[in-house]
RNA sequence: GCCAGGGUGGCGAAAUUGGCAGACGCGCCAGACUUAGGAUCUGGUGGAGCAAUCCUUAGGGGUUCGAGUCCCCUCCCUGGUACCA
């Protein structure tokens, strides 16, 4: 390919400031304690998710959100505010163990390599980070204290008491053990063979695993748990006070999943109970294991009656049979001599299945009677207990009561089996059977008559008065699953003795991985920390945890981490802390951005653990994020994803050779709205560049030898009025855009702003340096490098454009003394007219009249109302 | 299925409280300067029509003097979710 001329020297400008920016530690961002911090600004923390260093390196899609938040940075530093605008590297991570599983090269190794690739790309692209708070979470001085806020958390249990998490010394109970935050339990969990690791359920995929896609099977597993379930309600509660997305609250509201109603207790006919084990048979420690709110709660499992949650209380009166999940640990008891080869031959059925299987919506239902019966409690009917898979051991209680006439999965399975439906709420209108909306309840001897709010309430307050149930409130949120068989991972800072966990002290940490030659998952579960035999062995009688944290881990503090990144004493320091994080917002980062993947993932987990060490006293505010903004994804020029294999991936650096950075940045952000999809075009990189290049001869010519120098044009005389005007709208515009996050109007205004003074045979110099000074959150090396070339001739108080304030618009400056007003006859445009700005409406009136284009249009008609828009428009309305 | 967000020129997109639809950019057309143009500058560019004029914000209906914007219905796209009782 042959070089073509570049329209400006990018090529040198860019790396020259770029080195000049480094060199005097620009854009450093001081710490209280600090000789040159100013407790008087006022602070400003602009963060970006930091990426996983993987081994492709950044694409075009990394640096939209990181351009985003260097031009507020920018921006907010002109505005005179202590910007904290920090990157770092979510270095733990899948890829980097699989390719040592692989080549044997150790993941410390890649990782550190990508990250130095990363860092050069970042670089490249002059974004204003204060590099001296990089963090790495695989760095030993950062996981110790992961380690130590995993401690934290381990020490501490939720008292419902204070809605708080307290230390566990706080607890009076029996077995703390029972109440940890982090806490060991035997559960079915998502096992992927492949990957040889279990998964969050929020990693699994209709049955895949997020990463790689493998298949995923539910197995029981002895896992370590943390219990977010306990911050259910205050993870929805608190959303309230953010500034985030809607869409994304919801997100977050339905992944929580909240369901007031009731449980209802169904005691089971007497003599339908078989003989056998009574649950009082289960130990203690069974109990315990029994993971919160994974399974019913011990009160549920009783012989003499079967808990159900509902949130449709008040159809209790059409509740004709019930519906055990078939793993649920009644069945057994319940299951008539009669009924016991179906229900065993029923309940190994469901075991075989995947969990794709089983929740695939469109199969029939089945199930099977268990040959139990149980008593309605309202109406003391005997209704027939069955299980079918339709009813999970997940949620709720694990049982349900069937209204097959109002909810469509039972009456699905009644019609199939036959059993009795029963109308208890007068559908609406035309509405047929199966109508599951609110009405008015109608064969409920307590209830008839009332709609649906009140009869909820009146049989609660009945069940409640004759011991048959509760109000209740239920959650799909399941405590999270927080180990992982990893080698690349954080060790946890555990010991196991006689076949229980202790915590390791603070002093210990951090607990570093062992070296290992070997990486592979054992296949068994085990995870590949086993084979370091030397390691494992704590001492005489203990052996350490094996597991490792998930990479979601390391991501969950970072925030707090960049506050004070080289403090050995504490993960951040009390007057770090107070200042970064505190202010008079309900939360701490003042502008986070980054992807919409990580609205249920990373962004929950976060506010989690910022709950606690909130709780616990180590933080300013209960939540981490104020503004949230989520960019939109980039596509290939064929508007399909990136990726290799349709080879339409984009390097930043090669854009950045051909265009240079800052055409790169303004591109990014001119392509259209930040939270937007939309599609890469060279094309229109292009056009951008073309426009900075523009801005670039404003100020420069090329004289005879070629080179590149001050432009003759740019001169020290007043602006014109309309360019006057011109400027301070756009002053106006560009501050309004860059507030809201509009910056691709925001580029347009400043074009415009281009266009009218490219023409001007004069180029006023004060209208340049604004323009630079708009500009230079976007394009800060070109900004740079004409600001300088300025002050040769025309010295300027700022030396360095990154001295100047940001301007303030002049309002006396906008206005108009004319108004060019739009004619209306009938609502169709049909001439223009200029007015005196604020005449009269009877003026405009007859102005409106009396136009020759409107007359034409009323002759023979008769007026009927003229509408009048002060300085915009009149509709004459005749016929 | 349910929830959320979208649908505006050939393309990316603009459009205070309802008030000139299509700013800005790409592409395209024409011109200027040029040995040259894939540089730069100037003008044009939603569609139909010689024109006056008519049509046009996914489609249909409604409210209004006036609707891209508000209300109802339908279709399509994108993301999330999936028997959650």
């Amino acid at each position: 390919m042959s070089e073509r001329r570049k329209p400006y020297p990018f090529d040198q400008i860019e790396p020259k400031w770029q080195t000049d920016w480094d060199e005097r530690s620009a854009f450093r961002a001081p710490n209280p304690g600090d000789p040159d911090f100013d407790p008087n600004r006022p602070k400003f923390y602009i963060l970006d998710m930091f990426p996983y260093p993987s081994g492709a390196g950044l694409h075009v899609g990394h640096p939209e959100g990181y351009t985003a938040t260097d031009i507020v940075a920018r921006y907010k530093r002109m505005r005179g505010f202590t910007v904290l605008h920090p990157m770092g590297w979510d270095a733990f991570g899948l890829p980097a163990e699989q390719y040592a599983i692989k080549t044997g090269q150790h993941p410390a190794i890649t990782t550190r390599e990508n990250i130095a690739k990363f860092k050069t790309q970042l670089k490249r692209i002059g974004f204003s980070y204060d590099w001296s708070r990089e963090i790495s979470t695989a760095e030993p001085d950062y996981f110790r204290w992961t380690q130590w806020i995993f401690l934290q958390i381990y020490n501490s249990w939720f008292n419902p008491e204070t809605n708080c998490a307290e230390p566990i010394s706080t607890y009076t109970g029996d077995d703390p053990n029972s109440v940890r935050l982090a806490y060991v339990a035997e559960v079915p969990v998502n096992w992927c063979p492949e990957l040889g690791t279990v998964l969050a359920n929020e990693e699994v995929i209709d049955g895949k695993s997020e990463v790689g896609g493998f298949p995923v099977v539910r197995r029981p597993m002895r896992q370590w748990m943390l219990r977010i379930t306990a911050y259910a309600q205050r993870l929805i509660g608190e959303l309230d006070g953010l500034d985030w997305p809607e869409g994304i609250k919801l997100l977050q509201r339905n992944w929580i999943g909240q369901s007031e109603g009731a449980v209802v207790r169904f005691a089971v006919t007497p003599g339908d109970v078989v003989a056998g084990e009574g649950v009082a048979g289960r130990s203690v420690d069974e109990r315990l294991l029994s993971a919160g709110d994974c399974v019913p709660s011990y009160n549920s499992v009783s012989a003499h009656s079967i808990e159900v949650f509902t949130t449709r209380p008040d159809t209790l009166y059409g509740a004709t049979y019930m519906v055990l999940a078939p793993e649920h640990p009644l069945v057994d008891q319940l299951t008539s001599e009669a009924q016991r080869e179906a229900v065993a031959a029923y309940r190994e059925q469901i075991a075989s299945k995947s969990d794709l299987e089983r929740t695939d919506l469109a199969k029939e239902k089945t199930g099977v009677a268990t040959g139990a019966f149980a008593v309605n409690p309202a109406n003391g009917e005997r209704v027939p207990i069955w299980i079918a898979d339709y009813v999970l051991m997940g949620y709720g209680t694990g049982a349900i009561m069937a209204v097959p006439a109002h909810d469509e999965r039972d009456l699905e399975f009644a019609r199939k089996f036959g059993l009795p439906i029963r109308e208890v709420v007068q559908p609406a209108e035309g509405e047929a059977i199966g109508f599951t909306g609110d009405g008015v309840a109608i064969n409920s001897p307590l209830l008839n008559g009332l709609p649906t709010a009140e009869a909820k309430q009146k049989i609660i307050s009945w069940l409640e008065e004759n011991g048959r149930g509760t109000r209740n409130i239920r959650f799909k949120l399941r405590d999270w699953l927080f180990s992982r068989q990893r080698y690349w991972g954080e060790p946890f800072p555990i010991v196991w003795r006689d076949g229980k966990h202790e915590a390791l002290g603070e002093s210990e940490l951090p607990i570093t991985p062992p070296a290992l030659e070997d990486f592979k998952p054992t296949g068994t579960g085990e995870p590949p920390l086993a084979k370091a035999w030397d390691w494992i062995r704590y001492s005489e009688n203990a052996t350490r945890e094996t597991n490792t944290m998930p990479q979601w881990a390391g991501s969950c503090w970072y925030y707090l981490r960049f506050c004070d990144p080289r403090n050995a004493e504490r993960f951040v320091g009390i007057e770090a802390e107070r200042h970064w994080m505190g202010g008079s917002q309900p939360a701490a980062v003042d502008l986070y951005v980054g992807g919409t993947e990580h609205a249920v993932l990373h962004l929950l987990y976060a506010r989690f653990w910022h709950k606690v060490l909130f709780d616990l006293g180590h933080l300013s505010k209960p939540e981490p994020f104020q503004r949230l903004v989520n960019q939109g994804m980039i596509l290939g020029e064929d508007g399909r994803k990136m990726s290799k294999r349709w080879g339409n991936v984009v390097d930043p650096l090669d854009v950045i050779a051909e265009y240079g950075a800052d055409s790169f940045r303004c591109y990014e952000m001119f392509m259209g709205p930040l939270e937007q999809m939309k599609p890469w075009s060279m094309k229109g990189v292009e056009g951008v560049s073309r426009f900075l290049a523009r801005v670039w001869r404003l100020v420069m010519e090329e004289n005879q030898a070629g080179d590149w120098v001050l432009s003759g044009a740019v001169q020290d005389v007043a602006l014109e009025k309309r360019q006057r005007k011109l400027m301070h709208a756009s002053i106006k515009k560009v501050t309004e855009d860059i507030e809201a996050l509009a910056f691709n109007t925001a580029i347009s205004q400043m074009m415009v702003y281009v266009n009218e003074f490219t023409n001007a045979p004069v180029k006023p110099v004060a209208a340049l340096r604004m323009l630079l000074v708009l500009l230079n959150p976007f394009a800060p090396h070109l900004t740079s490098e004409l600001w300088a070339t300025l002050n040769g001739q025309f010295p300027d108080a700022a030396r360095d454009i990154t001295d100047c304030a940001w301007p303030m618009h002049d309002p006396a400056y906008l206005v108009e003394d004319e108004a060019e007003m739009v004619l209306q006859v009938n609502g169709k445009v049909r001439d223009k007219m200029t007015m005196p700005i604020d005449a009269p409406q009877a003026e405009v009136e007859v102005a409106a009249l009396t136009n020759p284009k409107v007359q034409e249009l009323i002759a023979g008609k008769t007026v009927r109302k003229v509408v009048v828009v002060q300085n915009k428009l009149v509709n004459v309305v005749a016929n």
